[in-house]
DNA sequence: GTCTATAACGAGATAGAC
DNA sequence: GTCTATCTCGTTATAGAC
């Protein structure tokens, strides 16, 4: 029976180290961060966070990909809780507004503004995360709006939203507005009644 | 006569490399450059840029400054061209279209986003410009939405406005959008009228 | 898997010559 | 004002012991 259950510290590091460095980068950026801080949050050496990351890059890659598949199943949380898409809407809202209220920037947000400086895989992890959003809103606003989800317009829609609600999160923490995101996304979809 | 006109290389070189250092923020972040990336960008050693700014810190601040500055001028020579309140928020809008179709985020945008990694001296710079734009967006919307400067109302909208060109800035970017954000910022203003 | 030790490098910053 | 040379430090990464 020593293989079913493979000591499970291994793998707890390594989850734990993903999450830290997640955090730490949602709020200090791709360059605001080190090995050593991610070791000094689960009280190891930044050896240890080498032994299951050989690089800070492959680190971040695998941060970015956890995350992603984290919001995927956020947004079908949503789907399956809400039928209305105004509700829908307002609950996507409220993911973002949920980190920014932990004083967290969204992964992709942080990474998309450091973007030049990043190397192409995770450039193009990052514009995934992006159109993930976009395609999942267009469908939402479709159905908000009764309109076509193939029209320019929906499609311009969703990237407002998205835009509005990344940029939001950034000066809501820097200005200290507890409720800058919720309210400009509030006046948003209610003007969706007018598009 | 040798004091009427003291030789402007100092100057220059002073000037220079806070173009410089600006522009690479805008593309790059703070922690994107170096003393040395700017140098390279004037043809001289990055020791030319430590006489004239002790620390990378100062250099930042005074771009900063500039930047601000620059911006000030820029929102007062809108007011002096229309009298349309609508037509100030597109030549406002152009204003970041402008430096994103030339590949550059908004400097205090940047800043924003890497607000915890900087000193407070930095911070409270950047949260001077947010505070100049939205006093200036306030003004204005007021004026096109006929309601009191000082309304809730108005203070979000223009709040909303702000966060969504900084937002679209990064996106335009991350996903070679070009018209990404005129084309938000144009349903934007034309809501104003249900506001 | 995790550690100590160390290598290799780049960055900010200073000294002193010109 | 600008240079070469140097210092110091933090960061990524690897070698080898336990």
């Amino acid at each position: 029976m020593s293989t079913a259950r493979p000591a499970l510290k291994a793998r707890d590091t390594r989850t734990l180290a993903l999450r830290a460095a997640t955090e730490l980068m949602q709020r200090r950026g791709f360059h605001g961060f080190t090995f050593h801080d991610v070791a000094a949050m689960l009280g190891v050496s930044h050896v240890a966070i080498h032994y299951h990351f050989e690089t800070k890059v492959r680190l971040v890659e695998a941060a970015v990909a956890a995350y992603c598949e984290r919001f995927a199943m956020d947004l079908a949380a949503i789907e399956h809780a809400h039928t209305n898409p105004e509700k829908q809407l307002q609950a996507y809202v409220a993911l973002f507004a949920g980190a920014a209220s932990d004083q967290r920037l969204c992964l992709c947000g942080v990474l998309a503004a450091e973007m030049v400086t990043l190397p192409e895989e995770l450039r193009s992890a990052v514009r995934s995360f992006y159109k993930q959003n976009e395609a999942w809103l267009v469908r939402v606003i479709a159905k908000a709006t009764r309109k076509r989800a193939r029209s320019a317009r929906v499609q311009q829609l969703a990237r407002g939203l998205l835009d509005l609600l990344e940029g939001a999160m950034v000066s809501e923490r820097l200005l200290d507005n507890p409720s800058r995101i919720t309210g400009a996304a509030r006046w948003w979809i209610s003007s969706l009644r007018y598009a």
